[in-house]
DNA sequence: CGGAAGATTGAAGAAACTCAATTTGTGTGG
DNA sequence: CCACACAAATTGAGTTTCTTCAATCTTCCG
């Protein structure tokens, strides 16, 4: 092994990265995260507008971001697409292909990514001998569904206005969780994107984007988007509601 | 232990349930599923209307629907419900609450019900012995997600009719896979709760079952409902789409 | 700097909602 | 077993919200 392979394996371990009071290695010690570092193929790019993986793949490993974001849609029989999801980095994507063993959803990077490979049946290996590992991963299995069941709840009772605000609010806390700066949001995702994950047309969502403005609530500026009064805006989501 | 009582152990053991096809003991022999039956708390009865667990519970166990029907509903800050999911035979409820080891939704008995209660913990232990078991349980896990992926895409591009279509499809297809009638739907939930579940209201619920009848594709008698046209009714949930 | 893609805004239309009246279904007590 | 009362479901009419279609403006790359 050359100096600088060794020493980029040292730079990129679950041990020192700092996503991993996020992902999968959350509450392993010293001794089990080098086990399940064995296992991890890192840093494989993916680049804007590239696909990681596609509905109908066999499920061969899980993905965790390490930098950059996603989008997974899933396209219906009717042809409908719909996204459900817009995983960040320390966010693990294909745990649905479990199930089937087949990837439903497709995922692509909306920018210059990279992400970590766990293949899926060395994993579930490893579960059995690190109690803690097994743990942790049916907390992410189990926070993958609590996620889908904001988006069911955002989708089934909230207006418009009130779906972009708590779109928002979703990045910017996630933006937090990671030590950003949650006040700024940089979206590399299109209007058209945001409607579609939302059950919006794109003209909607730009004028929600435009009321929330008016309101003084958020600032934009291109791709950025500035929480300017986060505290009005999570009364808005609080209050507003359809049904 | 007494006559009854042991007769009453080996009726309800996994091994002689008629769901070990569609619940956790898939997959498992005959040593397995005697492990996992001595961990199961069966024959906990719920009757219409009655709490299984409240969102706030600390998690203790997951549950399993012997016989009847159940809604999962969350409340969001603003005090807006929301149906996650109508959980029959089979099917496990809670797996949302490990992430936080607190429930975050309500399970509430449509019907008089009986539940199979596995402890968790116990259950997690198991598992690592149990690789068959452990990989079931992923499944299973990873399958909540998959219908909560179908139940975004329904309330994400669908129109009031289509969900509506879709909802009776979904019901009739899991009656299939139970060996009962897919055609003869019992629906034990009012209009409203189906509406809340597609983000519709009552009203238009109403409407579209009307709408579906004046089409001859369902037929209804009561809280009976008959599909009299299940390729018709299918093309219709393919056709049609809002985005 | 120019062109294309993305975003914004306006006006008109459609889908679903609200409010209200009526009908049907359900459960209970006489 | 029937009658009554209450809850649920249906249907209609008018309103609101979001969508559709179209024009313009902005941003981003080559």
């Amino acid at each position: 092994m050359s100096v600088t392979s060794f020493e980029a394996n040292l730079k990129h371990r679950c041990s020192s990265c700092s996503l991993r009071e996020i992902c999968l290695p959350l509450g392993l010690d010293a001794e089990e995260m080098t086990k399940l570092d064995d296992l991890v193929k890192r840093r494989r790019r993916v680049f804007s507008g590239q696909s990681l993986f596609r509905a109908g793949d066999p499920l061969q490993a899980l993905a965790a971001v390490r930098t950059g974001f996603f989008k997974i849609y899933e396209v219906s029989v009717s042809g409908q697409e719909q996204i459900t999801g817009f995983p960040m980095s320390g966010e693990l994507m294909g745990l649905d292909a479990i199930s089937t063993g087949t990837h439903r959803g497709n995922a692509v990077a909306l920018e210059d990514s990279e992400v970590c490979e766990i293949p899926f049946t060395r994993l579930e290996g490893l579960l059995s001998d690190l109690p803690r590992l097994q743990h942790q991963f049916h907390k992410l299995l189990s926070g993958a569904i609590t996620t889908d069941h904001t988006l069911v709840m955002i989708l089934g009772t909230m207006t418009a206005e009130f779906k972009v605000a708590a779109f928002l609010l979703n990045l910017s806390d996630r933006r937090g969780q990671r030590g950003e700066d949650p006040s700024e949001i940089l979206l590399p995702m299109s209007r058209e994107e945001i409607g579609n994950y939302l059950g919006l047309k794109l003209e909607t969502v730009s004028r929600m984007f435009s009321k929330l403005r008016d309101q003084n609530l958020i600032e934009t500026e291109g791709r950025k988007t500035f929480i300017r009064n986060r505290k009005a805006l999570k009364a808005l989501c609080q209050q507003g509601s359809v049904t």
